[in-house]
DNA sequence: GGATCCGTTGTAGCT
DNA sequence: AAGCTACAACGGATC
């Protein structure tokens, strides 16, 4: 008998899965065994690695998996909690007198790659009859792997290289749709059931009362599908007149949590959502009429992510400071563990970027552009502090956390990447009529929302409190300096004094 | 081969 | 109040 075992790691979904397609619907499998493995960190509700939303989102992503294989496909999603050498192992230990094949799923990030690498290493080359499948990637359009490899392959920097690059690989740019795959049950032959038993396997109903209670975002490919449908598919002008968001807020008036931006993103980190479903969606919207295109559009906003996948897996030390092709070495400034833990907890007297962060924690999810003014913030914009620093926070809270996407975007803000913006371009965290970032009544409503300390503060000065006359502070009932923080920092000449640090730093490098 | 252009996403000050 | 201008000025691609 031949089992399939589908390894669930970066692609939490049914849909357009090559590699359970493949299982589903080859003459050649007898019996399919899909696993999950989870980190026994994730018992602890919150650790070094991942925060707390961040983990519950990602259960909730297995467990809507665990759900929709058993409804759609009557297949029992194995989970498991422990080192995944080990719980492989184990379960060799029971499929001993079987003809195994492991798909696994190929991943730029260096922890999944070591990992993989230690399977192949210590498990195929000593279990005979274990065999390993690679199938394309389901993480990404392109062929990461291939393109990387393949002769004469250079590193894109722009977005017009991206656009080169998938008109060579897949034509006419305007009518790309690209094929997906469902599990087909009328094809291949009828299943054996099959279960192991394991001393690493747990239920999901035992780790559930573990962890901390979602604030918004609910994970798996029940709900992305349906964010889908609600946010792209049904909304036709949004998708064709895509651009550059312009206000920070992510208030809408029904429901303060909801982005104003399509909130797909911890969809797609997690693999609930497939890119190319995305992709086609966008593809279908666009071809009713006129749209916006590359950078701007939604497919803009997909080729990004794919120039920085092809990064994160050709630049060496992508996630460094140092040794890094695409990372100028900054001078910057000694680590400040008060004033990156003021920034952490939202605590910095600066009342936009502390509601983002308050939001970051309490929600795991922040604007787009929102990320676009703490990081700036951090960095080259005010607290001069190495962007290493908050990409680890940013790694650890965002549900849409994302290894080669977060440092990418994290080079690109702080100004050290040859793609990324002029150093010298510097959001005002304090933002006014005439700022990029454009402020709305929203936005105050935001921050009141975030900052229940302001809750009663004026508009006027929403941004800069500790500029409002003492009577107006003790009208609102918050004194700045005792209900909320004074600024951590004087931020104009801070950002002075950095620009003249930046271009130092890079006369040096020269 | 030097000049010029371009890169998804700026700010401050003056009129 | 919106619009213009100065600021600050990288580095690779292209002409």
């Amino acid at each position: 008998m031949v089992v399939a075992v589908v390894w669930f790691r970066n692609s939490l979904r049914i849909h357009d899965n090559p590699v359970l397609s493949w299982a589903y619907e080859s003459e050649n499998v007898d019996s399919i065994l899909p696993i999950y493995i989870f980190d026994e960190e994730i018992q602890q509700k919150s650790t070094l690695t991942m925060g707390e939303q961040r983990l519950r989102f990602q259960f909730d992503c297995v467990d809507n998996l665990h759900q929709n294989l058993k409804d759609k496909l009557d297949l029992d999603l194995h989970v498991f909690l422990g080192d995944s050498i080990d719980v492989l192992e184990s379960i060799k230990q029971q499929l001993q007198s079987f003809e195994v094949i492991l798909l696994n799923e190929y991943s730029t990030n260096p922890r999944d790659r070591k990992q993989s690498e230690s399977i192949e290493k210590n498990f195929f080359s000593t279990n005979q009859n274990w065999s390993a499948k690679s199938l394309p990637a389901s993480q990404t359009i392109l062929d990461i792997e291939a393109i990387v490899n393949s002769s004469g392959f250079k590193s894109p920097k722009s977005m017009k290289d991206m656009v080169r690059l998938f008109k060579t690989e897949f034509g006419d740019f305007d009518n790309i749709v690209f094929a997906t795959s469902e599990p087909n049950p009328s094809v291949g032959k009828p299943k054996q059931a099959l279960s192991v038993n394991s001393e690493y396997q747990i239920s999901l109903d035992k780790i559930r009362p573990l962890l901390s209670k979602p604030t918004y975002f609910i994970g798996g490919e029940s709900e992305a599908i349906a964010r889908l449908e609600n946010k792209v598919i049904s909304q036709q002008d949004y998708v064709n007149s895509f651009n550059k968001p312009k206000s920070i807020s992510t208030n809408t008036k029904d429901n303060p949590m909801e982005p104003t931006t399509t909130g797909l993103s911890p969809y797609i980190s997690t693999g609930c959502l497939s890119i190319r479903r995305l992709w086609n969606s966008c593809s279908k919207i666009q071809q009713s009429g006129e749209h916006t295109v590359p950078p701007v559009s939604l497919h803009g906003q997909i080729l990004f992510r794919e120039m920085f996948y092809l990064l994160s897996r050709s630049v060496e030390n992508w996630d460094q400071d140092s040794g890094n092709s695409q990372c100028k070495e900054i001078e910057w400034g000694e680590l400040n563990q008060v004033q990156l833990e003021a920034w952490e907890l939202g605590q910095t007297g600066f009342p936009l970027i502390d509601a983002m962060m308050r939001q970051l924690d309490a929600t795991g999810w922040m604007h787009h552009l929102g990320r676009h003014a703490v990081s700036c913030f951090l960095t080259r914009g005010q607290l001069w502090q190495n962007w290493t620093h908050g990409r680890d926070i940013f790694e650890r809270k965002l549900i849409d956390s994302d290894w080669a996407l977060n440092n990418g975007n994290w080079l690109w803000l702080a100004g050290v990447a040859p793609f990324s913006m002029p150093y010298y371009r510097i959001y005002n965290p304090c933002p006014d009529s005439k700022s990029s970032l454009n402020v709305e009544t929203k936005d105050a409503e935001f921050i009141r929302h975030w900052i229940p300390e302001l809750a009663e503060f004026p508009s006027k000065y929403i941004f800069e409190p500790h500029l409002a006359p003492l009577h107006i502070q003790e009208s609102a009932g918050c004194l700045i300096g005792k209900d909320y923080p004074s600024p951590i920092i004087d931020r104009k000449e801070a950002r002075k004094r950095n620009l003249q640090s930046f271009k130092l730093s890079l006369e040096k490098l020269r």
